[in-house]
DNA sequence: GGCGTAAGTTAACGTTAATTAACGTGGGAT
DNA sequence: ATCCCACGTTAATTAACGTTAACTTACGCC
């Protein structure tokens, strides 16, 4: 017990991840409630219940899942939003890193905003928690790169804009093919797909902002 | 068996109509696998399989949702798209009918991309024929309104971003609360949030249509 | 060289859920 | 008056699934 506490995992995280990998490609491509424990178990080489050496259940994977990537992504934004190169590069840090995401990352893109109400409420508030930094986030780096959205009036106007960003961005696993090795099924590269996307999150800042400085009053509230 | 053909459903269409609204409340809250009969019949009035009177099983009720919304998509679509002021008020009355369907049948548009997987083969390519219809005609309507993305090299860019823009306008599900009353939760009012949705959706065309006609060989095809 | 623990295996349990069977009822057309 | 059919009900059937139990195996360690 108390040999080498430190290092016990080095073989075991390995089974962990390709337990985690297997399970977020099966979940995105059918449902957590359309996955057994056996095909997740089958995907990785062993049988069923073995996975419950590994992962404390079914759910526990899942909330594993969305919790590792809500952290990852708030993580990662803060790094990249504190370049200190000025709220417009941070910005474009933030957007280039959540295009990064969803293009590497699609399953748990997929997964992110699609199985979170299979969560037991406990991990639910977690991973919404960390969600509502990284939109925290997100808005307080648009407000500042685009100065007409940093009006206090503006303020709900740049929430909904950075969730529709998200929903823009994040719509890349329903235009790319299922074809994780090349993308052939779209026309379009990965980079180029990087890039448009990268503009396509500019362009819709920039008109939230041209049209919040236009009419302050169409906001409706 | 020859009295009236014509007029038997119609008392039975409006306790199809309550059925098809409560399962989609259903299915949209806690997902397709997530929802049992009972509780679609609890929530009708009537308990478990007295559905069965009415859809022919699970399968059948979600598969009407979906090919429903599908259908109704792209009929309006055309209907809009083909207003005959020409391509710029056809993309405008096209933005116009989709951000209306994203706030009216907020439940639908959550099916629409989330539960396609729980269709049988069939049905699930009935969906995708209507689906693959409503974007052609985006993206022939864009390529007109945007005269750069006319381009042939340019026609993956409108593919790609009539798809992000799908998610854009989609994305209200998520910033909005779950209030279908009022819209206290968000600080945007409906029409605030729709006139948001369209003004985000001609930026990103915009951005677009302006990178398309900078470089024509950043599509990396 | 025995020991404990990590990592699997198969068998079994308990639940749940979709669907079907068998049966009841009430109102309109003949 | 009656027949019938749309519309429901409850009970039974069947399949699948998550989880636990009991048991095996390989290997690092004193």
């Amino acid at each position: 017990m108390g040999s080498m506490p430190n290092v016990p995992t080095a073989s075991a995280l390995p089974r962990r991840d390709q337990i985690r990998r297997e399970a977020a490609r099966l979940f995105a491509a059918r449902g957590f409630l359309g996955v057994g424990v056996d095909e997740i178990g089958k995907a990785v080489g062993i049988s069923g219940p073995g996975l419950y050496r590994h992962f404390a259940g079914k759910d526990a994977m899942l909330a594993d899942l969305l919790i590792g990537i809500s952290e990852r992504l708030l993580e990662e934004g803060r790094r990249r939003a504190g370049g200190g190169d000025g709220p417009v590069a941070a910005l474009d840090a933030l957007i280039g890193g959540h295009v990064d995401f969803a293009l590497n990352d699609r399953d748990l893109i997929t997964l992110h905003d699609r199985e979170l109400l299979n969560l037991k409420e406990e991990d639910r508030r977690t991973v919404r928690r960390l969600q509502r930094g990284y939109v925290e986030l997100w808005v307080e780096v648009v407000r500042q790169a685009y100065p007409p959205l940093a009006d206090p009036a503006a303020e709900p106007v740049a929430r909904a804009t950075v969730h529709a960003v998200f929903g823009l961005i994040n719509s890349t696993p329903h235009s790319l093919g299922s074809n994780p090795g090349q993308g052939e099924r779209s026309g379009l590269q990965r980079d180029g797909m990087a890039t448009l996307l990268h503009t396509l999150a500019h362009g819709a800042f920039a008109a939230a902002a041209n049209a919040a400085s236009a009419g302050s009053a169409s906001t409706g509230a």
